[in-house]
DNA sequence: CAAATTATGGCAACCGGTTGACAAAGTAGG
DNA sequence: CCTACTTTGTCAACCGGTTGCCATAATTTG
């Protein structure tokens, strides 16, 4: 349908000549091997297998391909062995900027390794983000999953076919790599405490966001700990404008500090708290989570908690890596620390005027 | 090297299974003619050539790949045809704001259309940048370069090869896609010109960057023609710090209103200026260009030119692929209009007092 | 110096599709 | 009813590597 037909009279006599083809077309394995005048498997050898074949003819295919400016090809390569020097990356939102640095750290560790990474979107939905899965999985050697919106037995389903690794979120029996949120919410609820806070709220992400559950539950447990009282507060979209909307309830609540699910819903609350002519920190603290790029574009800058990103996206694609390799574990998940970041949208309250 | 050795051991007998090959391995296009009670090659036609057989082996085959949940390898399909649908695309620096637009863009595209996008950066570097393009080149079936740092011969070399899309940069004999700054900068210009200012200081980005001296030429040209004076002030990099930077050499050039190569350098001078008591927009006014993600974070929100970079990504995207297949200019620049996003950082200057 | 090993290269099958050439079957036209 | 023209499906070659198996050459050992 989509492709048109190429009728006979398509290529028009000797005319300009376009992409490829055109006489140096690429050279393969056999004009290499006729080149050096061995066998093309024994040119095969010499290029993959290192102390195969005999340092001499080793040389004479060497010189050849260089001369030849051979380059292998990729799909001739993966049709017999089935591996492809590739792996992809699901994200469920290019233009969330948590991702920016996932996205760079999985590249950089990609290249470094002499991978490719092909990147796909799953735009927030479970059904788009499995068929995005199931169209990578095909072309791929591994995949890692950021932040996923499908089902645990979906990823379980995928990572028995080929290795698949996990950012953001924990699931049995597959490997993952997650941000141990409770350091960083501990040091995010003690310097609370000391600035006299007593009712702290925790504006709630996404329902099916694994990790915005953690985050409430490593804010109550920090709240407990230092006997704070802790609320929890609903979002409509995990966005600035998601934050916007909040902030009625957020005043509703009485509550003098705010944690948001991340930063973009605390951007958002804390712009729309200021229309009103509520100072930050004055009257009210925030505090997000992750420390996304522009986090410190605010007047006042964001206090959040920072999560490693661009050390999860490098050690996901680590761990694949060593998967298809065959070293590292199988499963189980790598913790990767946070910390407190304070800024300037945090401190003492005001006594009330 | 990096290929570990696998010894003939390394399957110990009937153990663990993992991935693929186990049992219900994928299904070829021989066990549907098997099933189905025809040739392979005949099963290759109903799957691609529409209308080559008959509508009931059709069917047959199509009942018969249903139930084998047969899905194309596609090596196997890229190995004689040379069509991997996919395209690549370099961008020159994966954390910088400006690109994820674009990213979103061709990725949204390429999914509509069926295609995979696979993701490089070339860490602003041409030389890596030739490297990664040259890598991707052996598997896609087209690029796109997104504010490429290689001259513009190895981009018409490499646009000899394959189909190759330019954003944000014109080369003579390749389509691109540009942003034509003419309008929104013009818009700024006047706006700054009806609020009394006389004097404007452009900040220019990196050398090599082509945008950075058509917006130099645009902003002299606008200047110009309102009658305001134009000076050029230089960066060391195009960040927030580089704008951080910038702001003595801004303050000593006198102008009471800047325009910045993009947006990050706006937003670190802005920072810079107001750590020194100077108010925007009162004492001086600030434009950013690309109207970036968190551009509208700042106090007061950014003042920027736009551009469409969503957009260029899904044109770009949409060229190539009418490019690869076949309708379409070969070459030729499409310019995408751009916008004065008038916010807060830009204004009537206060009297001095 | 012959026999046993080992290092090296060649042969051919295979990965899973695509496609040109052709034969068999079906449909029309005379 | 027979020839001419379409359909529809089969055959076989091919894309460019990889790899098990075997034969020969080189080297070591007895």
């Amino acid at each position: 349908m989509t492709e048109p037909q190429t009728p006979d009279t398509a290529q028009p006599a000797g005319s300009v000549k376009k992409h490829g083809r055109d006489g140096k077309s690429n050279a393969t394995i056999y004009d290499i091997a006729k080149m050096a005048g061995v066998n093309a498997s024994t040119v095969s050898r010499a290029l993959s297998k290192p102390g195969r074949v005999s340092s001499k003819t080793q040389k004479l295919i060497e010189d050849a391909a260089a001369q030849l400016n051979y380059q292998v090809n990729p799909f001739a390569r993966a049709l017999p062995t089935g591996k492809t020097n590739t792996f992809g990356l699901i994200v469920a939102d290019i233009t969330n900027p948590t991702f920016f640095d996932i996205i760079r750290g999985a590249e950089t560790t990609a290249t470094s390794r002499d991978y490719t990474l092909v990147l796909a979107e799953s735009a927030e939905s479970p059904a788009t983000e499995l068929t995005a899965a199931r169209r990578l999985m095909a072309t791929v050697d591994g995949l890692i999953l950021a932040s996923p919106r499908m089902d645990d037995d979906n990823i379980r389903a995928l990572a028995q076919d080929k290795p698949v690794v996990v950012i953001n979120r924990e699931v049995d029996g597959v490997p993952c790599v997650v941000p141990d949120v409770n350091k960083g919410i501990s040091e995010a609820v003690r310097s609370m405490a000391a600035n006299g806070h007593q009712r702290i709220a925790y504006v709630a992400g996404p329902p099916q966001s694994w990790m915005s559950e953690r985050r409430w539950e490593g804010v109550q447990a920090a709240c407990d700990w230092s006997r704070l009282e802790a609320v929890r507060l609903e979002s409509s979209k995990p966005t600035v404008d998601g934050g916007r909307k909040t902030a009625r309830d957020v005043r509703a609540s009485g509550a003098t500090a705010v944690m948001t699910y991340n930063d973009l819903l605390a951007i958002g609350l804390m712009q729309e708290l200021q229309a009103a002519g509520i100072v930050v920190p004055d009257h009210i603290s925030i505090i997000g989570f992750d420390d996304i790029f522009g986090a410190d574009f605010t007047t006042p800058p964001l206090t959040t908690v920072r999560s490693p990103l661009g050390e999860c996206g490098e050690a996901a694609a680590t761990r694949l890596l060593d998967l298809l390799h065959g070293s590292g574990e199988q499963a189980g998940t790598l913790s990767v620390e946070t910390e407190l970041v304070l800024r300037g949208s945090s401190g003492r309250i005001l006594p009330a005027k």
